[in-house]
RNA sequence: UGGGGUGUAGCCAAGCGGUAAGGCAACAGACUUUGACUCUGUCAUCUCACUGGUUCGAUUCCAGUCACCCCAGCCA
């Protein structure tokens, strides 16, 4: 793997050189409310490795400081997803486990008059605050006395208010250019039941003032975002200085990764799997690092996806064929490469022995020897792709079958077609061919070329098999769709049923139900992912100068 | 129309005063037990969003303009 090298590294470099600090110290802080997604990787593979590059260490920080939409399943499934990236995080903590020492500091702004409880209701709030060109208005609340501040808001925590009734704010400038920066809420009251903490807290702070103050608590020298934490970023920095924090953390933003035609947002990816679009987070289409894994991926391709794309202050929009070529590299080494036939062609070998079988040695991996051999059938009877034979031959550059053509059989003979069988639709239903014994493969035969090269797999032994097909959710920008919304431009054909045959080797994997087309190859994992994913070996996509439809 | 951020090829992305790295994609050719893989070559030069300025010299510094993104949750 390549190491990293990006903007934040250079900082960190300085700020190590120069004795800002000693170690680099990162957290990786989701909030346990979601799936991770590619999005997610491209913090967490640049928190840990920046870390790691310096000897440095990173804490995993769930920030649970709003118990609404958290759960104990989401940090289960956050930690495994760590654990599958391969990275371990030096802690485990839990911003909620910080709540009496942050109260504590509010308790400290208070008393320096720097923090007040206000009555004012939601509505009023928003209409105090002003507007992006407007200054913002004092609440009356604001210049209330410490000792009745101090009063309140322990009556706050008491539980003596409902929802909404009251909140801690800072005071800071409420004519600030910055929103963020007119007295920010530092609490609400929420009478709801937190994941870890119970019903000991009805008071919640919130990001802005949570946040600094974990990562102050833990040390975390390098507090990584993106970039639309940006504007809060002197906010950040406030509540540190005026908390009066023995340890600085500073804060470092950087653009947010997404692919071309997918959808990464909570709220899009919650509804493709409650609308019943997707089977479910770790569908295989899905952007998750569950659906990521199901569909073939593995962590070495997804963090040389990230740190090869690398870093910037821009919020990019990668190509999805980027993030393919690292699984496509990572699986030409290691990936065994079975036969499988997903529209079958059914070949006679007429100069063939009725019910004789052979077995023939193929290479699991042309390019590892390691990986060894099989033996693979060959017989009379055998299933090519539909898409390997045509009548007629296009062009010269057609490198398929063909009548009166000869092709190789991978690892096995050359055959040359001789004549189709066709229903009264004229349908072709069968083709007949023969074979040359002396072009076994192996036999260092070299009389004559072949036109080409094609896959098989021999009828009598094959087994069956159900392909689901999928290709990539994709989410159309035509005119016609501009406007509508995401679920309605939404592609609905990319997951279709093949019928048809795998070698008999592949009998002791589990049901093939899933695959990915790329490229030359179908990548898939069994049904729980736990075996080496595998590439059947195919021809390439007709690109359009092959397709005879086009000549 | 307030503030902040960003603009380098189809997509990512280095460079940050000395004459535009690299990867993906694409294209051309060689090779090939799949047209894949591998290898070779091409792919920003009146050019680094645009316009001026400073300089012997600017993608890099300055000024202005334009475009896009973020901020008006008691979300994170």
């Amino acid at each position: 793997m390549e190491e990293i090298n990006n903007f934040i590294k250079t900082i960190m470099e300085k700020d190590l050189e120069e004795g800002r600090v000693k170690q680099i110290v990162t957290r990786f802080p989701p909030e346990p409310n979601a799936y991770l997604h590619i999005g997610h990787a491209r913090a967490i593979v640049n928190d840990f490795e920046l870390a790691k590059a310096f000897g440095g260490y990173t804490n995993l920080r769930f920030d649970d400081t709003n118990p609404v939409n958290e759960g104990a399943e989401y940090v289960d499934a956050i930690i495994d997803d760590l654990k599958w990236l391969g990275y371990t995080p030096k802690n485990i903590y839990f911003g909620s486990d910080y709540f009496e020492k942050t109260y504590q500091k509010a308790i400290l702004l208070i008393k320096k008059g720097l923090a007040y409880v206000d009555d004012l209701s939601p509505e009023e709030m928003t209409e105090y605050r002003g507007t992006l060109t407007e200054p913002g208005r004092e609440s009356p609340c604001r210049n209330r006395s410490v000792e009745e501040n101090l009063r309140l808001f322990e009556e706050m925590r008491a539980g003596k208010y409902a929802n909404g009734e009251k909140t801690l704010r800072a005071k800071i400038d409420m004519s600030s250019p910055n929103i963020n920066m007119r007295d920010p809420v530092m609490y609400r009251i929420l009478h709801v039941t937190h994941h870890r903490q119970g019903d000991k807290w009805c008071i919640y702070p919130m990001y802005d003032f949570a946040h600094p103050l974990q990562d102050a608590f833990e040390g975390v020298t390098h507090s990584l975002c993106s970039l639309e934490y940006d504007n809060h970023r002197v906010l950040y920095d406030w509540f540190i200085e005026k908390c009066e924090m023995e340890h600085v953390p500073h804060q470092y933003e950087w653009g947010r990764l997404n692919i071309t035609n997918t959808v990464m947002s909570k709220r899009y990816l919650r509804q493709l799997v409650e609308g019943g679009y997707v089977t479910g987070y770790d569908d295989p289409r899905m952007p998750t690092l569950v659906g990521l894994k199901r569909k073939g991926f593995t962590a070495e391709a997804i963090k040389n996806f990230i740190i090869y794309t690398g870093l910037s202050r821009i919020n990019s929009t990668t190509d999805a064929d980027n993030l393919d070529y690292f699984l496509r590299e990572e699986q030409k080494l290691k990936a065994t490469r079975p036969m499988a036939v997903l529209n079958p062609l059914k070949v006679v070998i007429d100069n063939y022995p009725e019910g004789q079988i052979e077995y023939v040695e193929a290479s699991n991996n042309m390019e590892n020897e390691e990986l060894g051999n099989r033996q693979i059938a060959f017989g009379k009877y055998l299933y090519i792709e539909q898409e390997d034979f045509i009548e007629e031959k296009p062009n010269r550059k057609w490198k398929r079958l063909s009548i009166g053509d000869e092709v190789r059989l991978m690892h096995a003979y050359f055959i040359k077609c001789e004549s189709v069988v066709k229903d009264d639709n004229g349908n072709i239903i069968e083709i007949h061919c023969t074979y040359d014994p002396e072009t076994k493969s192996g036999s260092g035969f070299e009389g004559r070329k072949p036109n080409g090269t094609i896959h098989y797999v021999e009828a009598t032994t094959a087994l069956k098999a159900t392909f689901n097909h999928f290709e990539p959710l994709v989410f159309d920008e035509t005119e016609e769709t501009q406007g509508k919304s995401f679920l309605e431009r939404l592609n609905p054909n990319s997951w279709t049923k093949l019928e048809g045959y795998v070698e008999a080797s592949l009998k002791d994997t589990k049901p093939l139900d899933r695959f990915q087309f790329i490229r030359n190859g179908y990548y898939c994992t069994d049904k729980d992912s736990t075996k080496e994913h595998l590439i059947f070996n195919r021809t390439c996509p007709l690109k359009s100068s092959f397709n005879p439809k086009n000549n």
